[in-house]
DNA sequence: ATGGCTTGTGCCACTGAGTGGCATTGTTGC
DNA sequence: GCAACAATGCCACTCAGTGGCACAAGCCAT
């Protein structure tokens, strides 16, 4: 595989290092979606990938947290790119979007797809694992904003209503991200077996999602004439 | 003893077990603020209200759970509230929003203000108080959502972009209250002792939050010229 | 290569959250 | 009062997560 060539140049002492983060991830899923989340113990995840217990909690923080790594990735990509990002005097939440679609390009192809697919399959399955992805979107999110106030000029008073303004534009793209990832998720139950959802599937979602933003905020509600 | 009033209300065993529930969350806010969350064990909270943990976790789902209780309480309400809300056309945020201010306005006063205050400082600083929040309110949105589909007619078809733009509409709420509740505490932090921030204020921040919601689509990013 | 030096790993014992089962106590209805 | 029943207490147990220390594997001299 390409990753091996591109960590060539890395010493044995992380090569290894990788190799058995990236079996512990690939390890975690499989038995995780076979038996379940709280159907495997971390002992039996550990005797698999035989590295004991101690090392697995070097290399992760909790139980929840191997099974959520592909989706880290894509955060961590998103915030390097975002480090980089040059406004161009358009709106915020455009940015934010276009942003994480270029961090979504960078994701080793469909095998990451997969990956995410099964670790968002556990999630909407246990609580824990749900919470646990909900909660670091959330780290992620302010650590964006950081960034976003460090680096951009917004117009406003520094601390006034315009900050309000960029941390509702932050919540709003993890918002349709997840409405995204839900809805590509929900495509993926369809299609059975072969037909497996793409990543250019899920950025096609997530642009949906973000184009219904606006909408969202003019969508009427009648009472419904159901019972007529 | 009881008056009979009190007792043809509630059966006695009744009031027994909410007296409990009640001394559990006040002693956990009391605890957990004092010594740090990760700082006391539930055998200790335990001891301290006289209650075996056992039956503790009859009452609560985890540690985390019985600090997060007011705010169970505010979004039990608005779900009730929602429930029987009769639309009138508007926007559908605008109808969540005035929904959850009525949730709001049922709330037993100031002392359930100091609790949700004595919560949120707690979810700022511990990472599983945090996620425990979160995950509750993605949950009682999507129990919100389940309640909109099913009683208003939002005039497209159903499961069609409609749907997504109704998600979306309960997300930006949840974001705003987020929002609202962030400030609010911020506020808090300043006035120290004395003036505790107040239901009103909470109300205040929310509707600030909501009113900001249509600006932070169109906020727009330009390069920070902050070297000047 | 062979020595020290650093760094990752294995092992062991431990804390604490959360659960199941069963006996006991207290409440309710007759 | 007495049977029926629910809530509680108690005990033992599983398992996630941590600290400490000994050991081994990679790294870097000479």
């Amino acid at each position: 595989m390409d990753t091996a060539r591109a960590t060539a140049q890395l010493p044995l002492r992380e090569r290894k290092k990788l190799r058995t983060r990236q079996a512990l991830v690939d390890t975690a899923l499989e038995l995780f979606t076979e038996r379940g989340f709280d159907g495997v113990t971390l002992d039996e995840l550990c005797d698999a990938v035989e590295v004991s217990k101690r090392t697995f909690f070097r290399t992760f923080t909790s139980k929840e947290d191997v099974a959520t790594a592909p989706l880290h990735d894509l955060w961590r990509a998103f915030l390097d790119e975002l480090e980089e990002a040059r406004p161009d005097g358009g709106p915020l939440h455009e940015l934010l979007r276009d942003v994480l679609l270029a961090a979504l390009d960078r994701m080793p192809g469909e095998e990451w797809a997969h990956r995410v697919l099964l670790s968002r399959r556990l999630a909407a399955h246990n609580p824990s694992m749900g919470a646990h992805g909900l909660a670091f979107c959330d780290r992620t999110g302010r650590a964006a904003l950081d960034v976003v106030v460090r680096r951009f000029d917004l117009g406003g008073t520094p601390d006034g209503p315009d900050h309000l303004r960029a941390h509702l534009a932050v919540d709003l793209l993890v918002a349709a991200w997840h409405r995204g990832l839900e809805t590509w998720t929900a495509e993926a139950a369809g299609t059975d077996g072969a037909a497996r959802p793409t990543r250019a599937d899920l950025a096609a979602a997530f642009r949906r999602a973000c184009a219904a933003l606006p909408g969202s905020l003019t969508l009427t509600a009648h009472p419904d004439p159901g019972c007529a």
